[in-house]
DNA sequence: GTGAAAGCGCTAACAA
DNA sequence: TTGTTAGCGCTTTCAC
């Protein structure tokens, strides 16, 4: 443990007082000559000294840590995706994430919140795996807090939020200005508020190009691979049938590509098809799945940049909005 | 802020000394009496008193925190599922733990090792995403460390890894005893250290029963679907063909369905397929593809079990094994 | 230009 | 049974 020097050891090495190697070590140190400032330096270096951050934070009242609380972190791309955008923020203003995975688990999730505190987070990003409306637990309003990918309609806490809407209807758009005209979308069932802004975005952007909206179209399956390939089936017999599938999600996108591949249709020379979530088997179809991502690494993104205004200025956690849109990009592969 | 509160607050409220408050509320005051401790435990309540992590920390040279370094959080399950078996482990023991991820930068991954070490975690848990061999950062020698799904040649650092060998075995010998003879394993190029291995435990189990390992039953295709996709092509051609497919990854074996279906073929009737690593697609295919789980979350438990035995007593570190393979349970769905 | 010393909030040895 | 007090390693004010 060679790390164990600390910074007495290093100022008698040095020859200097405490006070001087601080300021030289925290790059505060202008007013000393330089002549003074190497030696500090070599004396640190000497001893491999490594300031003692837990006796600095005590010192200076910041923790430099951000508490970060997901349900799921193993599910899907999601949590690691905040994660990673979060840390990289973070990081860049010198602070690490605290991490701690709940399961759901509520209890769990309410002492990880105390333990957070205990350790003087400077805030805490909330996030869940799949875009849902939840309850916020309590005492989660004594400390900067934004939620990821959720939201809580019975408190203020802002959160950041994929724009499923706008994804829909540039899903639809992209699909608009390959030439289609009959596009279909595939919902999915039961109803997750993801999936209505996603057939929201639809009908908007049909009816800013003047196609009609067909019911016949919006089809209402179980959101999985065999919803997908029933609805397929469905659709195709249609006349005339889409020349466009729109699924509410990649998973749905597979039993598409299966019922096609069954009814000798070819993707995407006889129809098109789109899918949601950029989920890892997108980029493994064949064809390469058209979709669109969830914009995860943004709103860890996002959320650290709030977190460290309202830490900084608690006046300003007053000016956050409630809910933070971020886009979700297209991922061009070869389904359309 | 209500947690501002500190333990001279609840000592003053209490009308008790900092240590009799330090002391019950650390549950190591068997002798005050109730009555006293109530007082405490109310004057703590009213404050809504969260003790400083920080300050309790910097005083017993203990940061009850682990850190947690990855090189890709994001790509796929293995990350989150070693985070998951980690933390879970952890906080059971009153830890939590830091995550930084390093996307592969060297850079980044030395600095965050130093961050740690100012934070004085009393171990590092180091996992890759893909199974390999590294090379461990500099400086990792002074302080508790455990690799996990990779491992260092040359360094005596202990490793965590899945038993791949096994693994191949256990997926050959699934297929035996359902009765097969003739099973193909579609090997995959670049030859990984795990593949390598799972190629050998399905050599070893062919030869435990005595069936002979054909070399024709060995295509080397690159790990992708559409290389699952030739070799599949290739081998049903053979006379006679293999009843079963062992496939080096799911991906190989999301090519090998395809080309079953163009074959006609039916799973598991007409041929029996396997996959390796569980990966989520794994369940999303039809048939549900039954396929070898890589034990992340056991790993992550192991690590911190090593990591807390060495922190608890350095003497014992050099007690942990070099390598420890965990095994990768059979993951039954319906394709075989 | 540099140093002495107070104090961050806690624990624990020692006293009473 | 309970209180006083000395640090843990650092930052920072104020003095020299």
């Amino acid at each position: 443990m060679a790390q164990r020097a600390k910074i007495s050891d290093v100022a008698e090495r040095a020859k200097v007082s405490v006070t001087t190697v601080s300021l030289v070590l925290n790059g505060r140190g202008e007013q000393i000559p330089k002549e003074t400032q190497n030696r500090v330096f070599q004396a640190a270096a000497q001893l491999n000294y490594q300031p003692n951050e837990l006796a600095r934070s005590l010192k200076t009242n910041q923790s430099m840590t951000i508490g970060c609380i997901t349900d799921h972190i193993v599910s899907g791309p999601h949590a690691g995706g905040v994660i990673m955008g979060a840390q990289e923020l973070a990081w860049a203003q010198g602070r690490l994430l605290l991490v701690v995975n709940t399961e759901d688990d509520a209890e769990l999730e309410q002492s990880a919140l105390e333990m957070m505190k205990r350790r003087r987070v400077e805030g805490i990003l909330y996030t869940t795996d799949s875009m849902h409306v939840i309850q916020v637990p309590a005492g989660l309003t004594d400390l900067p807090i934004i939620l990821v990918n959720c939201y809580d309609p019975h408190s203020p806490i802002p959160a950041v939020i994929p724009d499923e809407f706008k994804g829909g209807e540039t899903a639809t758009q992209t699909l608009i200005d390959e030439g289609h005209r009959r596009i279909a979308f595939i919902d999915g069932t039961p109803p997750l508020e993801a999936n209505i802004e996603r057939l929201a975005g639809y009908r908007a952007a049909l009816e800013a190009s003047q196609v009609s909206v067909e019911q016949d179209l919006i089809p209402v399956v179980p959101w999985t691979p065999s919803g997908g390939y029933q609805a397929t089936k469905y659709l195709m017999e249609l006349t005339p049938p889409p020349t466009a599938l729109l699924c509410v999600n990649d998973w749905v996108a597979l039993g598409v590509y299966e019922a096609l591949k069954e009814l000798n249709l070819r993707i995407p020379d006889d129809v098109a098809v789109m899918g949601y979530d950029d989920q890892r088997l997108a980029s493994l179809m064949m064809p390469g799945l058209t979709t669109m991502a969830l914009p995860h690494y943004q709103m860890g993104l996002k959320a650290i940049e709030y977190l460290m205004e309202m830490s900084a200025n608690p006046e300003k956690s007053k000016s956050i909005p409630y809910l933070t849109k971020i886009p979700c990009p297209v991922i061009r592969r070869e389904s359309v």
